[in-house]
DNA sequence: TATGAATGAGGTTTCATTCAT
DNA sequence: GATGAATGAAACCTCATTCAT
C-alpha cells in the first residue's frame, strides 16, 4: 500500500509516547468532553496516525479509564488516615487531608472537572469504576467517623448519610472550583469547609 | 401495511401521544443512560414508527430537555421562600422544603438519578441548561442566607461557598437515596440533614 | 447530518430488496471472492447506501450464509432417496440424482463455484456449517451403499472411502465443469459419473 | 534493548532462518487459515521482530507461495511416471504412486490441508498457480490414461472427465484422512483408492 | 541484520434523521 | 398523521508494510 508518511512523528520510546497520549487525550476530552472526543482528535493532537493510538490503548475507554485510574491514585495519596497518637490534633489533621485534595484539585482542573463533571454515565463499566471508588472512600470515611464518635469527636448520627452530605458537599466545592464558580484559593475554601464540617450552615442558636 | 404492526395503533390525540412518548423515553434514558438509548428504542417502546418520534420532537436531545424541563418545574415548585411572617418558623419551613424536594425525589427516582447521574456532559447546550438552573438555584440559596444571616438564624461565612456545601450534600443524598445507597426514607434523610445544617459533624465540645 | 440524498434507490418491499441484495452479493463473491469482496461493493451493486445492507444482514457472513443455505436447500431436493419399490430401477433412479445435480450446478455456476472453490477456509462458524452438510451428505451416502451392499447392487468395501471417492469425484467435475474446465453438458458428465461408479477407470482385467 | 527480547535472538545463518520462518508460518497459516494469520503471528512464534519477517520475504502471501511451493515440489516427487518396461507391473507401479503420495500426506497433514481446504480462493495470484498445477498434474493423468487406454489397462472414456473424477476422489480422500473424517492408514486407503479405480462402486453383476 | 514504532488504507458498523408512500 | 425504508456521516479498529535507529 502506498505510503505517503509525510511529517511522521519523531521515534519515541514506549514509555514517552504512551505518556504523550494520554497527556492529550486529557486535554482532548477536557475540551470536548468525552463523548466529544474522538480517537482522531487524539492523536491528531499527539501529532501521530491514528492507529499509532491503538498500539498504545484498546479503545477511547481505555485511555479514559488509565486517565481516571492514575487521578485516582494522586487523589487517595492526598488522604492520610488520621492519627491519634500524632502530636498533631485531628481537627489539623482532617484539615491537612482537605488541604491536599483541594490544592491537588487546583493544579489538575481538568482531570478533576473530568472526573466530577463527565465521567459519571459514560459507560456501564467505567460507572462500576467509579462508585467502587467513591464506595470505597465513602466506607474509610465511615470508619473514621466511627473513631471520631468513640473518641468523642464526633457527634452521634447517621453515618451513611454524614458521609453523603460531606462527600457531596466537597465535591460540588470542587467542582466549581474547577470551572470558575468559586475562587481557586485552597486557604479559603479549607477555611469554609471545615466551618461547615465544625458547626453546619447555620448560627448557634 | 401490515394490521397489528403496532401496539399503540390507537388514534390519541396530539398531546397523548407527545406524552406517551416523553414517558417511555424517559424509562429508556433511565434503563440506558442518554448515549445508550436510541431513538428506536424510544418510539418502540411507545409502539409507534421511528419517523412518527420526529413528528413530535425535533431530535434526540429535545426530548431529553423536555423531561428535564419538566422535572426542573416540578422540583423549583417545592422550593418556597422562606417566608419570615408565617406563623411557621423559619426552620420548620426550611425543613418542609427538604422534605418536599426529597419526597419528590423518592417519588421520581428516575427521573432524579437521570438529572444527578446522567445528565451532566451530555451536550454543550444541555450543560448550559444544567448550569443555569443550579446557577439560579444557588443565587436564590444566597439571598436567602444573606436574609438568614441578617436575621441572624444563618451564621456567618462565604455565601457562595456555603451554598456550593448545601447544594452539594443535597444531591449526593439524592443521588444514593434514589441509586439505592441510602435508605429510601424521606424522614429520615431530612432529619439528618437538618441536623448537619444546624450542627455540621463534630461534636459540642 | 446534511443528507445529500441524490439519486436514491428506488422504495422497495422488504423482501424485494432483500432478494435484490442476495443476488448482487452472489454476483459480486462471484466475481471477487469472498474476501475480495466488501460490503459496499454489494450495496454499490445494489444502488443502495452502505447502511441499507446492514438493515438487511449483520454482516457480510451473514449474506453469505445466507447464500450458502439458500443453495444448499436446493441442492439437497435435487437429491431423491432411492426407491427400490419403484418401477424404476436403483441405477436409473441414481442417474436421475445426479442428473438433477449436475443440472443444477450448470444453471447455478456462480454459486456452484462459491461453494466448491471458495467457501472452505473463510471462516471457522461457516466451516462448521459446510462441514456439517458434507456430513449429513456423507452420512446418507453410506446408508445408501449400505441399502445397495444388502441387495448385492452394490459391491463389499469401506463404505466411509467409497464415499469419500464418489463425493470427492463429483465435487470435482462439477467444479471444472462450472470454470469452464470440463464441457457444461449434463449428459456427457452424468454418463461418466455413472461409468465410474459401475466400473471404476480401469479395464475389466 | 531490553535484552531476554526473543526466544531466537542467536545467531542463524540467511538460510536458517528463513526456513524458520517458513516453518512457523505453516503452523500459524495450519492453525488460523490464511486469512487469520498474520504476519505478527508468524515472527512472534519465531520469535523475531515483525521487521524482520520482511527480510526474508516480500510479503505474507510470499511465505504462503513459498510453502506451497515447497510441498508441491514434494507432491510431485512422489508421481513416478508408468515405466511400461519395468518389471513391476503398471498397477502395481501405480499402487506405488498412491501409497507414496498417501504417505506424505498423512506426514504433512498440516500442509495437505492448507491446500486442499484453505488454499483455493484466497488470492487471484496463488489461484492461478494453484490453477496451474491442477492443470499440469491433468495433463500428466490424461497422458498416462492415453497410454493406459492405448495398452488395454484404461478402460475407454472422456479422458479430462475420468481425470477429474480421479484427482476429485483422491483429494477428497486425502483431505478426510487429514481433517480426521477417514482412518489414516496409507495401507488401507491405497487398498480402497485401488479398488475403486479396478471396479467402481457397484457389484459385478 | 534486526528491531519495533509508526503509518494509513481499508473495511466494518451504528444510528440520527429524512422523506416517499 | 403515520410509517419504515433509505441515507450517509462518523466512528471504530486492524494489520500489512515501511523505515529510522
Amino acid at each position: 500500500m502506498v505510503l505517503g508518511s509525510a511529517v511522521a512523528a519523531t521515534r519515541k520510546s514506549r514509555e514517552e509516547r504512551r505518556e504523550e497520549l494520554l497527556a492529550c487525550a486529557r486535554q482532548v476530552f477536557a475540551e470536548k468532553g468525552y463523548h466529544g472526543a474522538t480517537v482522531d482528535d487524539i492523536a491528531a493532537r499527539a501529532g501521530v496516525a491514528r492507529g499509532t493510538f491503538y498500539l498504545y490503548f484498546d479503545d477511547r475507554r481505555t485511555v479514559f479509564e488509565a486517565l481516571v485510574d492514575e487521578f485516582f491514585v494522586r487523589l487517595t495519596a492526598q488522604i492520610h488516615s488520621i492519627d491519634l497518637e500524632s502530636d498533631e490534633p485531628p481537627l489539623r489533621q482532617l484539615r491537612n487531608n482537605l488541604h491536599r485534595l483541594v490544592s491537588l484539585a487546583l493544579t489538575e482542573p481538568e482531570m478533576m472537572k473530568l472526573l466530577l463533571h463527565d465521567a459519571a454515565g459514560l459507560d456501564p463499566e467505567l460507572d462500576v469504576k467509579l462508585g467502587g471508588f467513591y464506595q470505597a472512600m465513602s466506607t474509610f470515611l465511615e470508619e473514621s467517623l466511627e473513631e471520631g464518635q468513640r473518641i468523642g469527636l464526633v457527634r452521634a448520627g447517621d453515618k451513611p448519610v454524614m458521609v453523603a452530605l460531606g462527600i457531596g458537599g466537597l465535591k460540588e466545592i470542587l467542582l466549581r472550583a474547577v470551572t470558575g464558580g468559586l475562587p481557586a484559593d485552597a486557604d479559603v475554601l479549607v477555611e469554609e469547609i471545615m466551618r461547615f464540617f465544625e458547626s453546619g450552615l447555620l448560627a448557634r442558636n
